[in-house]
Formats: C-alpha cells, structure tokens, sequence
DNA sequence: AATGAATGAGGGTTCATTCAT
DNA sequence: AATGAATGAACCCTCATTCAT
C-alpha cells in the first residue's frame, strides 16, 4: 500500500508519538545556533573559499538543503556565523572592572585577561585567522571584530595609564600615548599559534610574562637612565 | 605607446619602427619571474582558492594556457610563488653586521630595519598573511618564511641581549630569556594594516619607537624599582 | 505526450493529470541503470577518450553533474560500464546445457548458439569491438569478457570434442586439442561487421552454417583422403 | 652582433660545411615517411583521440611545429598514416603467383602466407585494431584495408576452390559459395593477439595448421559420411 | 522541517593549431 | 626547415543553489 498522494510524507511521525527526546520546536531553536557553530569550524579550518556548505552540513549529520532553510547564501552565513562568534566570545567589560591594586598591577592583570580571551582562546585566535584571511572582502567584519574586542580593551588600557601618569605611578612618555603596544605581545602569540598550528608550541602564558615585565621596569639598567 | 588593435600582426613593422624592444628569448626569460609576481598579487588578494589562474593570466594580459607552460598546476605555482617571494624579499643579514653603538641602540636599530623589512613592506607582510590564511594548508611554507626572516632576526636579537647582560648594560631577567617579545609590535604592526587595509592608517614607525622605548626604559617609574 | 515547454513547473499538476509514472524514489534506482546503458552507447561509438561525458548525460536528458552524482569519475564510469554490459548480455550456460543429439550435432548447436549471442548481439560485439580498442588501457576489461563468454564456450566445445573423440564418433586428430578454431568463423563475422559497420551487410548464420559444414566434413573431397 | 633581418636564420650552417652526415634534401624528403612511422606507432598504441600530436613528434625527437608542416591537421595525418602502412604492407599478389600443387595445398599455403602477413605482422594486426577501434569515424579507411587485403585473398581463394571442384578434388557444397570462412582463423589468431596484447600468447601457426585440417577433412569420420 | 536529486555556472587542465623567430 | 611560445576551445570535475517530495 502507497502512501495517499496528498499526505505530506511527514518523517516525524516518531516525535510525535512520544518517542522524541527534543521537541521539533527545540530543535528548530537550536539549529541556527548549531550551524552557525558548524560553519566556524569548517570555515576557520579551511577559509570561505575552500569550504563547502556540504562539509558544514555534515558536520552536523543533516544536508545541505537544510542549511539554506536556515541561511540563504554561503555568504550571508559566513558573515552571520563571523558576528556570531564575534559576540559570543567572551565579555571583557566585567573582567575589566574587576581589576584591583596599582596601576601596574592593574595593566598586568588586563593584559593577562585579555590574552586569556584572545591569543589563548581558540575561537578569538581563529576569528583573527579569518579577519587576516578574508580581510579584503569583508570589512565590516574587521570592524566588528575591533569595536568587540580590541576598542574596550584599549579604551581600559589607555584610562589605566592616564591614571597611572596623573597619579605620578607611571611614566609620562610618548609611550604613553600610544597604549597598543603595551598588548603587543598579545596578538605576537596569537600570530605564532596560528601559524604553526601546534607543530611548535609556546609558553604563550611565559611569553606574557617577559613582556610584561618589559613594559614596565624595562630591558636598561635603571641606573643606565641617569644620562 | 599602445598597439591599435587592428594592426595587422606582421612581424616586421615593429622591428621597423624600433617599437621592439623585448625579443622572444627575453620575454620567455622574463616570463616565470613575471607569473610569479603576478600569482603573488593575485593569491595575496584572494587567498589560494578564491584566485583564478585566468586572474593571474589576465594580469599579465596572457591566456591561461600560457602559466601552464611554467607551471604544471596552480598548487606548484603558489608554493613556487610563495618560496620567491620569500627569498626574494630583503636580506637582514647584511644590516645586522652594519650595526653600532651601544647595546641598547643596536636593539633599537636591529628592531628598527626588521620593522621596516616586515610590517612596513608591503611583500612580506603579505606573506604573513598567506601564512596565516593557509599555513594549515602548508605547514613548509610557515617553516620557510619563519627560517629566512624570523629566525635571523631572534637569533641577532638573542645574541645581543646576551652580550648587553653580560657587559652589565642590561638587566639580567626573565626577559631576557624571551627575547621574542622585543619584536612583537612588529607582528602587532603588520596584523593591524593586514586587517584594515589602509582604511585605518596608522603611524607604524612612531608605535615602534614608543614600543621600543617602553621595552627599553619600562613604563613604571624608575624609582619604584628600587624594592 | 510531451511536456510543453512553456508549462510552468507546478509540482502537482502532472500528478493531477496522471502524467506521472515514475517518482522520485524509482527514477533515482533507475538511474546508475540507465547511466550505464547511455554510457555503453556512446563509448562504442565513440572510443573513451572521444566520448564526452556530457554527451553520456544528454542522451538521458540529464546534465554533466547528475551523471557524477553516480559516477565518480569517467574511469570509472566506463569499467562499470563495461562490466554492466557484460554480465547482463546472455547467459550461454543454461544453453549448453539443453543440447541434444549426436556430438556433431551438439557441436553444430553449441556454435550457432554462441554466434547468436556473440557476433550477432550488438551488445556483444560492440563489448568486443571496446575490447580491442581500449584492450591496452584496461587488460582486466579483456580478461572480464574473456572469463563471461570465451571460456565457457570453449570448455564446452572441448568438451564435446573428447566425447566425440572417445565415441569415435569424431576423428583424433591436431585439430582435436584446439578446439578453439571451431569458433573462428564467430570471430570472423564480429570483426567483420565491426568494421563494415552495416555498410556491407552479411548473411552470418549461412556463413556460420558454411564453416560448420566445413569443419565437420571437410573440404577435401573424402575419397582424396586415402593419399 | 645580430643577425642581419635579410638573412634566413639558418641554424644549419654545420651541414654547409660539411659537418652534415644526411643532407638537408635528404632529412626533409625522409621527414614525411618518418613522421608517418611515429604516428602508426602512436595511433595504434592509443587511439586516434587519446594520441598528441606532439607524442608522434617526441618519438622523431623533434617538435610539434615540425608535424604541422607535412601534415594540415591531426585527422589528415592519421588518415595519410593508414593508407601509408596499408599500402607499404606486404603484398600477397607475388606470393600468390608462386603457389605449387594440387589445389588443396594450394589453399593451404595460401592461407599459411596471409596468415604470416596479417595475423603474424604486427603492422597488419594494428591496422586491423585501427579499423575496428576507429572504423565508425572514417569508412573508408576500413574500405582501403578491405581492397588491399581482403579482396585478393578472397579472390585467390575463391579461384582455387572453384578449380578444385571443377576437377572433382573438391567437394561440391555450400561452403564452396563462401570461401572466406577457409581463413577465418587468421581473424581470429588477429583477435586474439590485440586483445591479450601477449599476455596470453599463443601458438598461432599451431591454430592456423589445426584450421586448415579441420576445413580440409572435416572433424567428423568419414566413414560417418557415408550415410 | 528535512531531504537529496538535479542543475548549471564555473575553474583547473589539456592540447590542436598558429606564428614569430 | 625547424622551433616552441602562445592561444583558445574544450573537457573533466566541483559545488552553490533550487525544488519536488
């Protein structure tokens, strides 16, 4: 016996008779989240070109088709999945208004938090991948990924000196003007891992450390400042 | 001077005119060097997959059949493309041995012409971000560009740091274990004009002197050091 | 009855209509079927390297891609192909074993049989004509027809030979332990009608029959054998 | 220095003086029939479409451009290559003069010397896969090879039987009607040969010596004849 | 909602043919 | 006469996208 032509071969019917564990309605909610996930891994893997919408749907055990219910071009989902990563990244506003202690050891611990959520994480490190990678054709993305991470950072970096050189704590110098550099070593870790991709790994935390250390006292003897 | 379109291609007049200058011999001579410098712009532009080898043909107002005389297929073409970009690229060697002064100032200045020969060129920075878009692709590729550019450079700055602790002009610390992290606003430098492609310019020479001075002189307050 | 072109592509109308035969899930089985059946045709016409695997395609009226939604590659589409052709064109083995009457006359059988399924089965003799074209390419193609219809054929005819013999029914003689040149005239007409490609027609079953009358009775008038 | 425009870039200036072992009139009249060689080779060896044209040059050690000046295009080659190893193949119409004996034997070697010159000469054998594999495209090359081969064969064969009946040495049958299945044998000894391209090599005089007893006294016992 | 068969627009690569040297 | 760089038309194969089921 075949099945009436009109009825809608409804392969669900196992869910609604009990048997489900998610509800359909669950798992539609999910799905963008999911193939969102699923896009950022393969397209951080490979880059937007070299990735295929079925490489992304299989990651997934569904099919492409189902993909373009959710997202009507490779292109749009690539965008969408880079601000969604992007933004579920970790928050640093509240870390950044945790800090306790001088000025110094208020920096030391930014610039260890905001390592921790950049060169440190992997999500954050691969977005870097993809703004480097696809940088050229897509702008905005560049954009969105500063005003998320590295605007506040900055923005609390450059108060916390100002803070440091009214307070006489910290040295009034052009370097001073320029806060950036005291996260240099930063996106210099981030860098390192992206490209040996763990064939040579670093103490990145170590690496931190020393440069730290260097921005704040210094690689001169003290005494050698005297000229 | 352009050639009209419709000019008849025969093949003396321009021998008669003197309007040639490149006989064929030359012009195969050139020909690799050119493809070469061609794939470059193109791959750095678009990444690996999104490049068409008609794209680099184009460029050099060739078909693509003709890069298939040079090259057996567009993968040979990118890593020989990569290898001379790589090698064609400045020699910091050379400067190295130029330098004077002080330990202190021959860090700057070794600091100073790595700047100039990495971040502030636009060819290696480039790489840099090839490497980074497809250093998963090939892992040699990073491994070449980490022996001809990074690896003199560390191994310059090392020795120098050792040298200055020895002779008591710089301090002995962690620090000088990671002479690396001297470097990083190098790579800080070139990651920011890779991800915002000059529409945020920024004064590359002015953040290293600030970085180099911080490095140098540390951002606390000397007399804090005395504890 | 055609589908007009024009018509717009309303997914119920032809159901409505009972134009629909087939669905979805029949065509798809059908499919590898009828992509090997097209494919037969055009690589016999054509040889493998002049065939064009859309031409494969059009002949369904399908496009390029579907036929590499089954086949991975044109290889392998024509050793399946091959393969296919082969094992579904008749089976002479229930045949033999329904041969009746004396071992002349089963001789007589076997090779009218065989020549029906060989030399005049289009399917076969273009497998053969495939077989000498791309015999160099694909030995195991050869050894693959050799195996399905030579053998069988031939052991039975040996076969029938020693029972003969034995009985004495049929002479001992050099010819006896090749019974191979008893089927030379299948071969014969194969290759003829490959090549006149039906512009000289030939009457094959008389031919078969001469040459079986011949290699039972000989040419040489009996008397003239005392010598 | 150039070269003055006026003068002909004559590379070969060694031979001018004496230098040359075949002189340059020599090399080009011997150029065509070379070229035709390596074309057979090729051609046989892999088919009309899956050959290159610069395969046929590569084998004379010269270039491509050197085969488009004997020859307009590819098709034209191949086809002049056919008749070319067509006509310069042994010629059997002198062999056929010679023949000695009674018609039986008559028969007999002439069947040995075209079996030697079609099935044992690897040319011929090659000629015979070109027809089969190509004989769809080009008609008239099977019709050369027919006229050259085939026709006075047959006619020899078909002469001698009819003398042979006509002085009683014969039987009078069917078969004297189709004297062609006398030589079926060759074709197939040919067929098997370009199929198992020696892997399996046989005996082919062996099969032809078997073939020719059978159709000249038959498999069966006379003495069965009588009834 | 999900599927996956089908499409068709390319992109990589080959090769017959041309032509300046 | 000979070369071989260059061309451009195909051909194989891939993949984003669609749509009937």
């Amino acid at each position: 016996m075949r099945l009436a032509a009109g009825q809608p071969n409804n392969s669900n019917w196992m869910i609604e008779r009990g048997v489900k564990k998610t509800s359909r309605a669950e798992r539609k909610a999910r799905r963008p989240h999911e193939i969102l996930e699923a896009a950022f891994e393969e397209f951080a893997a490979k880059g937007y070109a070299a990735t295929r919408v079925e490489d992304i749907a299989t990651r997934l055990r569904i099919t492409k088709g189902t993909v373009y219910l959710y997202f009507p071009t490779k292109d749009v989902l690539f965008q969408e999945m880079f601000r969604h990563a992007a933004t579920s990244s970790a928050d640093l506003s509240t870390a950044i208004g945790c800090l306790r202690g001088s000025c110094a050891e208020r920096i030391r611990d930014l610039l260890l938090i905001a390592y921790e959520n950049t060169a440190n994480d992997r999500k954050t490190r691969e977005l870097l991948r993809l703004s480097v990678a696809e940088g050229a054709r897509l702008p905005e993305m560049v954009d969105c990924r500063h005003e998320l991470f590295i605007a506040p950072t900055l923005a609390a970096l450059t108060a916390l000196v100002k803070e440091g050189v009214k307070s006489g704590e910290l040295r009034q110098d052009t370097a001073a003007d320029t806060p950036d550099v005291l996260a240099s070593s930063i996106v210099q870790v981030a860098a390192w891992r992206l490209m040996s991709a763990d064939r040579e790994p670093i103490d990145g935390k170590a690496l931190m450390e020393s440069h730290i250390d260097l921005v704040m006292h210094g690689l001169v003897q003290p005494s050698g400042r005297m000229a």
